[in-house]
DNA sequence: GAGTGGTCTAGACCACTTC
DNA sequence: AAGTGGTCTAGACCACTCT
């Protein structure tokens, strides 16, 4: 996987820019860097593109390829790209110790809205597992999320104190690259506010979405209410198509 | 531009799609494809790649191509696909009548954060425009945004009224299409409460970010406060990297 | 006109899944 | 072993920018 000629060109050309080797803000043009790595101009052509979508360059026909000013100062912006999908890989920020608090675990009959996000069949059911989860001792997140007992016959209690993602890869080989989100806002209720320590004016985050495994398979549907100060989802937006 | 190969076969398989022609959920193999459509297996391989980031399709090495169920039933939510960039843009929904309304025009000079966001000179000038958007005369956001009049030399309060992005695409040929955005949510202030008739127990969403031309320049830092009834930011997140 | 990125082709070979 | 997607190459030709 990391051995791939577009990602060993895209890792050196990351490295160049960050150690400021193209003081012009330009890169070579890409017939040179073909010459000069020893590859095809496509696999060139294929780590600019990717780097482009990133953010890190500026691609302009028939100028040249301009390095992103941006990814020089604030270069952490970037480490946020593609954003978090799971949820503890994204909070580990700052050194601050994760923690899982579990709140609700019982297997359940799919509701209709499950069945059709999850495509299950009507007798089919789903783990519900609500967790609060934490940052130094500190909640800051209500998660509650429904995981289809088909695809997972094999997740306890214990499974659900940790995280459920690094489980299905470690254990079962299966990862979870893609999901659809919804971020929105609401005033906090009242639940909210206890479990999160928050005072009747200040709202909540919340995430919405699907979780799916790299085959397509819906694994899971997660809402999460994030207490706000804590809510902060970055994303480069590019409306190119590719 | 929409006469290319690979968007000529992403428009009709998408078509195909929706007209329910791959009953099984699973697209011919890429080399039969590439026969069909008498196209190299390249360009098939690209309509399918942008069509698997968008979430349309997942592929699986060794065993194919499959349309994710999820586009069937709710195609809809692959409309907000890369999201809002320009927000006239996206706020037509529901038929809705967008409005205008100008709070503050002027021209300062460029705060330091400003000159970093912009790569701006020490002195430069930025236009300050604060703008009230509303749907049906309801008042939904609050939009600060700063512009280097170095790019826009001719802007004027007429045009402010409208769409910035539009006028540009459509008067100097300059597109935008790539942003960086910061989503969060907090509880309203005063200002908030009086513009867009919130309770002091409501929210606002906040979303913040920069604006770029299409060969890299930093347009605007811009800052919405959005009425939270409003803020949905639907996104779908791949986590390969192409 | 020279330089630079964009699109497309044709084909070799590899890696994984399925039977 | 056959089928299917992934990576990579070499090269042709096009479109845009610069001067």
């Amino acid at each position: 996987m990391a051995d791939l000629v577009y990602r060993k060109i895209m890792r050196d050309l990351k490295e160049r820019i960050f150690n400021q080797e193209f003081n012009d803000k330009k890169l070579p043009d890409e017939r040179s860097l073909s010459e000069s790595y020893g590859v095809s101009r496509s696999s060139i052509k294929r780590a600019l593109n990717v780097m482009a979508q990133q953010g890190i360059i500026f691609k302009k026909r028939g100028s040249g390829t301009f390095i992103n000013p941006l990814y020089l100062k604030n270069q952490s912006l970037f480490n946020y790209e593609g954003t978090n999908l799971g949820v503890t890989d994204s909070f580990h920020l700052d050194g601050k110790r994760p923690g899982i608090k579990l709140i609700d675990y019982q297997v359940i009959p799919a509701s209709k809205e499950l069945q059709q996000d999850l495509f299950l069949e009507p007798d089919d059911f789903v783990y519900k597992i609500k967790r609060l989860r934490l940052l130094d001792d500190e909640p800051i997140i209500i998660e509650t999320g429904y995981i289809p007992i088909k695809i997972m016959p094999g997740l306890t209690p214990s499974v659900v104190k940790g995280s459920i993602f690094n489980y299905l890869s470690e254990i079962e080989g299966k990862s979870v690259t893609k999901s659809f989100m919804s971020i929105l806002a609401e005033p906090s209720n009242q639940q909210d506010q206890e479990l999160l320590g928050l005072s009747d004016k200040e709202p909540v985050g919340i995430m919405e979405g699907i979780f799916f495994l790299d085959d397509g398979t819906p694994l899971e549907v997660s809402n999460m209410r994030v207490h706000y100060k804590y809510l902060k989802y970055n994303t480069f937006v590019s409306l190119d198509e590719e």
